[in-house]
DNA sequence: TGAACAATGTACGAAATGGTACGTTCAGTC
DNA sequence: GACTGAACGTACCATTTCGTACATTGTTCA
């Protein structure tokens, strides 16, 4: 257990400051996320992070100079966090079709859990990815991505179990594309068709239609009895 | 031919003003679509809306009240111009599998050459999706989307070709998700998979690529032979 | 022609907002 | 213990930004 809320004094005692750089950081960070992922860049106000920050107006910009670089590390931290998640999943000791099938899976699964981060990405979108094009950190971060889903589809052409012919970045891309959208238009999707997309059996019909498309586009025709 | 720029009138004359309501409400509109959809709800400002139309940022509260009611409108006006152009889609006279495919093609095209449109569509699920909640218009404007898939759909499965038992609504889900991300997330992929995602080619790629997956998920299992 | 109302221009106000000046306290080093 | 740089608090400033008050001009209709 590290060093606490600087607030919490014996009774009585002249309140005494604790310096405690690290966590004051990461605070800002955390509450930065919230605000930025609910609010877009210039929707979020600097005033409010600092006020549901322990810290205070001073140290954001003591930390990170300026809203714009507050909001860069926001979106790499944001990259970083999930990219880890994903590191997790460990596909080579399965089948080609059931790897598949887990990525998927896991991929949608992912993206409903991390709502904040959607949010940041489409938010990145909005201002045409100019931060994102600023770090180099997030572009070293995904380029494994591609990889993975690479080794899963070339292991499946080998077995037969596969077509020949994509591109693993675009299979990447249909898979993202499902699973993003997902997330990204679920209230207009949702009040417009009168749908509860949020719901846990919709979710979970959606999740298997997703599945089930990416499988069938992937694997070869059906072989002849 | 109406009535044009006030601005314009015979040289020395004191220049006369000229009472256009209807052109003056469509060029704030028009203007606003574009900041809105560029800048979001909080990034626009009305200041800066105002410069870039023909009127004045007096005009702008004449006529919408405020920023969140003008910003509502344009949502409006947006949705009301997709959903007109989509009604020229004639699918009746067409089979079923052909009239997918070109339901599909058409939607993926579509998506594509109203950036302004998805991009405002993006900008309100930032915001939850609360504005298009207080427009009943938009509301009835879409609902005819489905019909028109849905009926497709049943000739589909009448006719054979098509598997049974799937939701018209679920289906127009990944139609829209896979043209939608095309257009919402092109930088952020763009950029992260340093592939010119919206180059000709690629485009044209992408739209294969989503139209055959739609097909193979709609269409019965290869008949026997 | 002259009310009466709609449409428009100009100037301004109050609050919000990003950012900073300046001073104080903490923690490690000699 | 004195010194130094990092860590932090408070108060403040300049500008932006939404919105409005007030005056003026156009238009329609009796």
């Amino acid at each position: 257990m590290t060093a606490t809320s600087a607030t919490a004094s014996p009774k009585g005692t002249r309140r005494r400051r604790k310096n405690d750089p690290e966590s004051v950081r990461a605070d800002i960070l955390a509450v930065a996320t919230r605000e930025f992922s609910e609010k877009g860049l210039s929707g979020a106000r600097i005033d409010e992070i600092a006020e549901k920050t322990r810290a205070s107006k001073r140290m954001i910009y003591y930390y990170f100079s300026d809203k714009e670089t507050l909001y860069l590390h926001t979106l790499e931290a944001a990259y970083q966090k999930v990219r880890l998640q994903e590191a997790e999943l460990d596909l080579d000791h399965l089948a080609p079709l059931e790897a598949l099938c887990r990525l998927v899976r896991f991929t949608f699964c992912h993206h409903a859990k991390n709502p904040d981060f959607i949010r940041l990405v489409m938010i990145e979108n909005i201002h045409h990815g100019r931060f994102l094009a600023q770090s180099e950190l997030i572009q070293s971060l995904n380029a494994g991505v591609i990889d993975v889903l690479g080794n899963v589809y070339s292991r499946g052409v080998a077995t037969g179990c596969f077509r020949e012919g994509l591109d693993p970045r675009e299979l990447h891309w249909l898979i993202s594309a499902l699973s993003f959208f997902n997330v990204s238009n679920q209230h207009t999707f949702s009040r417009i068709f009168d749908w509860q997309q949020t719901a846990p059996e919709n979710q979970q019909k959606l999740e298997d239609h997703v599945t089930d498309m990416v499988l069938r586009y992937v694997r070869v025709d059906r072989e002849a009895p």
